[in-house]
DNA sequence: CTGAGATCCTGGGGGC
DNA sequence: TGCCCCCAGGATCTCA
């Protein structure tokens, strides 16, 4: 599940091989993959566009057009965007398709269709719900703390939550809980600032490192060149029910919380 | 406002 | 072996 460190590995693919191209045409099999304003057809409206940059907010990739109009794109679970050569066969569950001029093609594949593609007009504040970006300078232990204080709601859950803050999902939310050595049920106003310090520098450290690494490919996650991440390879906790933790041994516990699989040591985080 | 629960999907894994 | 069931999970919506 592409979160902020797979999106990114992602966008910066897009950026080093599709800025610069123009789309000659756009084919969607699957209409509600493919969103545009009222009274624009996406097909029509992308064709002869320009690329003019590819960046990233949360967990959306953002294709800047030529037009001032930008294609958003959220990936959910199972979603792709893969840039292939010409004559190069389709990936299977491939839905929509932006065919460049030169050939090369920006497929967007996704087996659950839960992924959606959205064309979005200059200056529309389409990210308006959106929280401050983690390994931006605007996400400070003070503003951190402050969003803590007064939720009773787990704070794991409060991890979740894209309004607070932006780009962490459940991978992450359990691996930066882990490192801080937090219970992922506690209320987030029951966090000592000595937490919160923790907690913050440990979100910090596990979207730096991952990113790093070009993400987490646990079941579906590939790049934009069809390459998969490396940080699957040293996670603490996400999916490692039973194994011992890296810090005191104990086996690693899974329980659900706010409707999602959780893993954590019950011994060593509190 | 806040939080809980349902919904959308289908490949793959577990159970028998 | 084969088949069925159910689950994973992000965003969005409804409801209390």
């Amino acid at each position: 599940m592409p979160e902020l460190p797979e999106v990114e590995t992602i966008v910066r693919g897009l950026a080093n091989t599709i800025v610069g191209k123009t789309i000659a045409d756009v084919n969607v099999r699957l209409p509600k993959m493919a969103q545009a304003p009222p009274r624009v057809r996406f097909e029509r409206a992308l064709r002869g566009e320009r690329i003019a940059g590819v960046t990233r907010r949360g967990k959306y990739a953002v294709v800047a057009l030529g037009s001032g109009r930008s294609l958003v794109t959220s990936l959910r679970m199972t979603g792709r965007l893969v840039v292939q050569r010409p004559r190069e066969r389709d990936y299977p569950g491939t839905h929509v398709i932006l065919r460049f001029t030169d050939g090369v093609r920006l497929s967007f594949a996704d087996v659950r269709t839960f992924g959606r593609m959205r064309l979005v007009e200059p200056g529309e504040p389409w990210d308006r719900d959106l929280g401050v970006e983690p390994l931006s300078s605007g996400f400070t232990q003070e503003g951190f703390a402050a969003m803590l204080s007064g939720r009773t709601t787990p704070v794991k859950a409060f991890l979740l939550d894209q309004r607070r803050i932006a780009g962490i999902g459940n991978i992450y939310a359990c691996e930066a809980l882990w490192e801080a050595r937090i219970r992922p049920g506690r209320p987030a106003k029951a966090l000592t600032k000595a937490a919160i310090d923790r907690l913050h520098l440990a979100i910090v450290d596990v979207l730096t490192r991952a990113t790093d690494m070009r993400g987490t490919s646990v079941d579906d996650y590939v790049d934009a060149a069809g390459l998969e991440g490396g940080f699957q390879n040293v996670l603490s906790v996400y999916g490692r029910l039973g194994l011992p933790c890296a810090r005191c041994g104990k086996p690693i516990v899974r329980t659900v919380l706010a409707q999602r699989g959780t893993w954590w040591c019950r011994t060593c985080q509190r």
